[in-house]
Order: structure tokens, then sequence, then C-alpha cells
DNA sequence: CCCCTTTTAAACAGAC
DNA sequence: AGTCTGTTTAAAAGGG
């Protein structure tokens, strides 16, 4: 292979995530104080550049993010053809002001941030370049006059001047060519909507982690100022003119707006055809808190009186109100789908756990945690696994907003926090597959360190074989082939991989007939590992608050099946669903992995539980007995069962929720 | 501050 | 002799 031939000597930062960040510091500091503009007019100066990327940036996210969450389908919007680049409602409805970069590269997936990037680096890129032009004409106007005045001018005063200008010109280019250097490296200047590689590196170059940061700061900000309207959450309007105005007014007024046709769409839609708007009644859903809760006005108001004025006043029947409520319905519309959705699962996986199907609480389904993007962040077993086969979830295909088994990967919320342990869950299969194979795809192409440990890898490309084994060499090969990170530096990685592979008892090695091949030994690999996983639990409460939308992560729904089930008696978490139930989520989210995994050699499973797993290793070195074949299917549900049983015994609970958790 | 996991580096041994 | 494989040890970094 190549791969071995290629052992690029070049930036072997052993630092994992550094290569990405070190690219575009410069950028950011570059512009800093740049002071470049004091002099001459009020001309923008990169500073003022980087807030307009930023501000783009922003506009074009929450545009994303908004539109995905509405389902609206922007006629604009190029990803229409893309597959699922999806974010998942609840993504949109979070507390903005929670939202955390980190969390938003969890939420979205590497396909999504993709599709966001290479749409804003469009209009990014189109917009520098006018922006380019425009400074350089006024430049070279400027200089002109100032050539043409410099007859009556001091000559040395012109000179100076002169040199200025054309220092500034150069700075301008050299910055400019900069600029689109880099966007060129990153392949980000060929907006081509294939999304085919463009790596996640691209988001993170082509914006320097400050920008990032700073983009998601002022989405948050922005947010902000609107309170929690996490309910309403959608009204697009005030936000996208606050942040407009808010930002542009500070930065340049050339600032296109157009590239947010959503946004401008709830505002200008000149249609008005539902017209649900008879609220004003004894009990007003829209009034609470001495607020107006309509989505995205807060005003206050001191009585009910005020309120109704308010309420007739601002929001009348217009284009905006009548945009805001379609917005709304839609909301409320797939929520009820998904609800619908859920209730239906539970009932078959309350039936096939042999449990009264009781009520259909409505409540469980609340916990939609529409994480996605598995990005970065290392752990998480899981594995973007889904290489061969996108198996999608036996449930999800319909609905819009939970088509999107790509969008939602349980790996973004492991991610989250770091380690995560696995359980049994392999029993499960989880429609992340496909996300997965969307996430594979990914990393094949980019230079991005897989956000999974080396004994994750590993593992996986043991399982991924046909036999579950394979020899170093094989192992090796896979990495190179699903990676492009380690098609470098393949000392160092490869080192690590021999490292894992004697130091983890998980891996097993097999004296085989040409040679030696390594195994996974599941139960090893279950067992390491034991700390608990704590994902953010801010995010875990954010995703929670502003969940209600979105869809269920599947592999959430395993998690929680697994570890929740038994608590499912317990009306108090059922109810709260909030605190317990997420962290029930987490407690299994990495399980996710091996879930996936098992669902790509397997091909297909259903939703239920797949008893057949990797289960036959070829054991050899140790104790080979307690893993048979029919002993590892069983423990889902013997788990379950056994919780069942005894509600009150920990002894299960314990290991798969450490008390902390259950808290 | 301690513990644990993961990663990276590196020394070393045995086999080919 | 050089390369591959495997095993170990150590240290640093990150998180809980």
């Amino acid at each position: 292979m190549m791969v071995e031939s290629a052992t690029e000597t070049i930036r072997t930062t052993p630092s994992n995530q550094n290569g990405v960040s070190s690219l575009n510091s410069q950028s950011d500091s570059g512009g800093r104080e740049g002071g470049s503009n004091g002099d001459t007019n009020g001309e923008v100066s990169p500073v003022d550049l980087l807030h307009l990327q930023q501000q783009q940036a922003l506009q074009a996210a929450r545009q994303f993010l908004l539109q995905q969450a509405t389902g609206l389908n922007s006629p604009s919007s190029n990803e229409a053809k893309q597959p699922p680049v999806q974010v998942p409602v609840s993504v949109a409805m979070m507390t903005p002001q929670m939202i955390t970069p980190q969390q938003m590269q969890q939420i979205l997936s590497p396909p999504q941030l993709q599709a966001l990037l290479q749409q804003q680096q469009a209009l990014m890129l189109q917009q520098l370049q006018e922006y380019y032009k425009k400074q350089q004409e006024q430049l070279h106007l400027q200089l002109l006059t100032q050539q043409q005045q410099a007859g009556k001018q001091a000559k040395e005063q012109l000179g100076n001047k002169q040199l200025a200008f054309q220092q500034q010109l150069i700075q301008m280019q050299q910055l400019q060519q900069q600029h689109l250097l880099n966007l060129q490296r990153q392949g980000l200047v060929s907006l081509q909507p294939s999304q085919g590689g463009v790596p996640m590196q691209t988001l993170q170059q082509a914006m320097c982690p400050a920008d990032l940061q700073q983009l998601w700061k002022d989405v948050a900000n922005v947010q902000n100022a609107e309170d929690n309207m996490k309910h309403e959450g959608l009204d697009l309007t005030t936000n996208s003119s606050n942040t407009t105005s808010y930002s542009a007014s500070k930065v340049s007024p050339q600032i296109p707006h157009h590239s947010l046709p959503n946004g401008q769409n709830s505002v200008h839609t000149p249609k008005r055809e539902s017209s649900s708007h008879e609220e004003h009644t004894g009990s007003h859903p829209l009034y609470g808190h001495g607020e107006c809760k309509w989505p995205g006005c807060e005003a206050l108001c001191e009585d009910m009186g005020q309120f109704i004025k308010h309420l007739n006043s601002e929001h009348a029947l217009d284009d905006r109100s009548t945009a805001q409520c379609r917005v709304q319905m839609q909301v409320v519309q797939q929520l009820e789908i998904q609800l619908a959705k859920e209730s239906e699962r539970l009932q078959a996986m309350m039936t096939h756990l042999h449990m009264r199907p009781s009520e259909p609480k409505p409540f469980n389904q609340p916990l939609n945690l529409a994480s996605s993007a598995s990005l970065l962040k290392r752990e998480s077993d899981t594995f973007p696994e889904g290489l061969p086969h996108p198996p999608t979830s036996a449930t999800a295909p319909i609905t819009p907003l939970r088509q999107g088994p790509s969008v939602i990967s349980s790996s973004s919320l492991h991610s989250v926090g770091g380690p995560i342990r696995r359980r049994n869950s392999d029993k499960f299969c989880t429609p992340i597959a496909s996300e997965l194979a969307q996430n594979h795809e990914f990393y094949k192409n980019a230079d991005v360190r897989p956000p999974f440990t080396y004994a994750s890898l590993i593992r996986h490309a043991i399982l991924e074989a046909p036999d579950r084994q394979l020899t170093l060499n094989e192992i090796y090969n896979w990495f190179t082939r699903m990676f492009a990170y380690f098609r470098r530096n393949t000392a160092t990685w490869k080192n690590a991989v021999r490292h894992n592979l004697s130091l983890h008892k998980c891996f097993v090695r097999v004296e085989n007939v040409k040679g030696a091949v390594w195994t996974v030994d599941e139960v090893e690999y279950q067992k390491r590992r034991p700390p608990k996983m704590t994902g953010s639990p801010t995010l875990v409460k954010n995703m929670i608050s502003g969940l209600g939308y979105g869809s269920l992560n599947a592999s959430y729904q395993a998690a929680l099946a697994e570890s929740s089930l038994p608590l499912l008696n317990s009306p108090t978490l059922v109810n709260t669903s909030t605190g317990a139930s997420m962290n029930m989520m987490h407690v299994g989210h990495d399980d996710v992995s091996s879930t996936v995994e098992q669902v790509n050699s397997n091909g297909s499973c259903s939703p239920g539980l797949s008893p057949q797993q990797y289960g036959h290793q070829v054991h050899v070195k140790e104790e080979p007995a307690e893993l048979e074949e029919d002993n590892r299917p069983v423990s889902l549900m013997a788990t379950v069962s056994q919780n069942l049983a005894l509600p009150g015994d920990e002894r299960e609970l314990e290991e798969e929720i450490p008390a902390e958790e259950l808290e």
C-alpha cells in the first residue's frame, strides 16, 4: 500500500489535533490588533473582516439549524440534494446559550458540518472576494486621488501617504491571497456539493478554532438576548435580524443578508395561510411569568390586559406572525409524529420484554437526544462503524426528523464526556450505522484523527473481519484504508497499535496456521474501562431541556432500553425523564459503538436485539469457557430480566449505571 | 491530589 | 543485518 511508503515526515506533530488548530490561528491573530484600519478612512480592518466572516458563519449556522429544525425546505439550500444532512430539531431548540462550540461539533455530524461549512465557505469566499475587490478599488482610488493632489502637496508627505497606501494595498492582497490559499488548501473553494471528502478539518482550518469559538459564542449570545424561547424557539425573525444588525453594524454594512433564505423566509413570506391565532382567552398559553411567550418575543406584560394589548399589536395577523405560526405548526407536527413513533416503539419494546404495556406513557418520549455528529472527541469506543453497510434503523425512515440516522450518533454523546464504557448493549441494533457509515467516508478521506481510541478501532477492525480475526499487518492495513489520518506517521500509530494489542486483555493473540492473528475478547473489552463516562452534564441537560424536539437517537434509545428499562417502573424517573433518563442514556451510549459494529458485520438486525453478536471469538489463550456464543447474546435480556426481577437489586445497575449517574 | 485511561516513545527479545 | 512482531516500561495528558 502506498500507505506504507507514504511515511511522510511532514507534520509529525504527535499531538493530536494540533495540526488543525495551528493552521488557523494565524488568520485569527493576524487580524487581531492589526490596527491597520486606524489611519485611512474607516476602512475595514482584518479584524472586521473576521467579524464579518464570523457573522456570516453564524448566520449560516443558525440558518442551517433552523432550517433543519423547522423542516422548512428552503429551495435555495443545496443540501437538498445531499442525503441526510439534517440537524435534529432538538438541536435548534436547545437553549441557545448553552450550546458550546464543542457541543455544536458533537451535535453535528461530520457530514453536516461539512455541508454547513461548505455553504458558509462559499458565501464567505464570495463575499471576501467582493470585499477585497472593493477594498482594492478604494485603495487605488485613494491612491489616484492622492497622486492628483500630489502636485500641490509636499512631496514627502505624498510619498509617505502613497507608501502607506501601497503597503496597505499589499497587505490586503496578501491577506486575500492567504485567505484564498487557505481556503483552497482545504478544498473549500471547490464547493461541490458532493461532500465527498471535505474533512472536518476543513471547518476547523477554514476558521481557526478561535473563530469557531467566536462563532458559537455569537450564536449563543445573540440567542441569549432572546432569553429562553426554547419552547417556541423557532422564531428566526427576531434572531436573524438581531444577529445581523447587532454584529453587522459593528462590522461593515455591506454584508449581504441574502444568504439566509430561511430567516427572511419567516419575515417576508407573503403567505398567509394558516392563521391559527386565537389566543387571548382565559388562560393564555402565550402568557406566563409576566412575559409574552410568543416565539421570540419576551415582551414584559404586567398584566393580562397589557398582554392582550401587546398580543394584538405585536402579534397581529401579519406575515411575520403567520410565518412564525407555521413554523410552530411544523414543530408540533414533527413532534407528534415523533411521539407516535416512539410510543409505538415503546409498546413494541415492552411487549417484547413481556412488560405490561401499561400506559403508553407519552413521557418517555421526550427524551430525544438529538445528537449527532460523532465528531471530535476521543473516546466513545464507539466507532464509526457503519463501514460496510448502513443498516438504516429498523424504525427510522419516514419522518424527516428522525430520518437521520446519519445525523444522530451516539458517539456524540459520549464524545461529550470522555471515556465511556460500554456494556453489553451490543445486543442492540441501532440505526446509527448509517451515520457511522457516513462518518466513515469522512474519515477515510479527511486527514482527521478519528475520535476513537486505538483499542476501539482495533476491535472494530477485527470484528469487521470475516472471521473476526486479523493479523497485525491486516490491522495496519485496515487503519490506513479506513482513515486518512493513519496514512502518515506510521511508525507512531503502528507502535501504538501493537502496544494496545499487547496491553489490553481484550485482544487475544491466536496462533494460526499461517501465523498469529488477533481476536477480540468481547467480555474483556466490555470489562475494561470501568470509569464511568460522563458526558458533559451540561450538554445532556441542554439536550433534555431543548429536547422534546428532534428525534430520539436510536442509540440512546438502545442505551435507554438497556439501562433504564428496569427503571421504567419508577414513575418518577419516567416522568422526570430529564435527569434520570439522561443519565441513563449516557450510560449506555458508548455501547453504541459495539452495537454498531455488530450491526455491521451482521448486516441487519431487528430493532429489538440481535442475539448473535460477534459471539464466537477464537478464544485461545485463557479462559475460553465463559464466553460461549450462547452466553453472550443473553446479556441484554439477562440484564433486563434480572433487573425486572429484582428491581431493588443494584448489582447490574451498579455496573451499568454508577450511582452518580442515577442520582 | 490521586487514580485511571489513553497515547506516545522507546527498549528489548524472538522470529524470519 | 534488518525488519516484523510482541512485550514492557515510562511518561505525559486528560478526566473524574
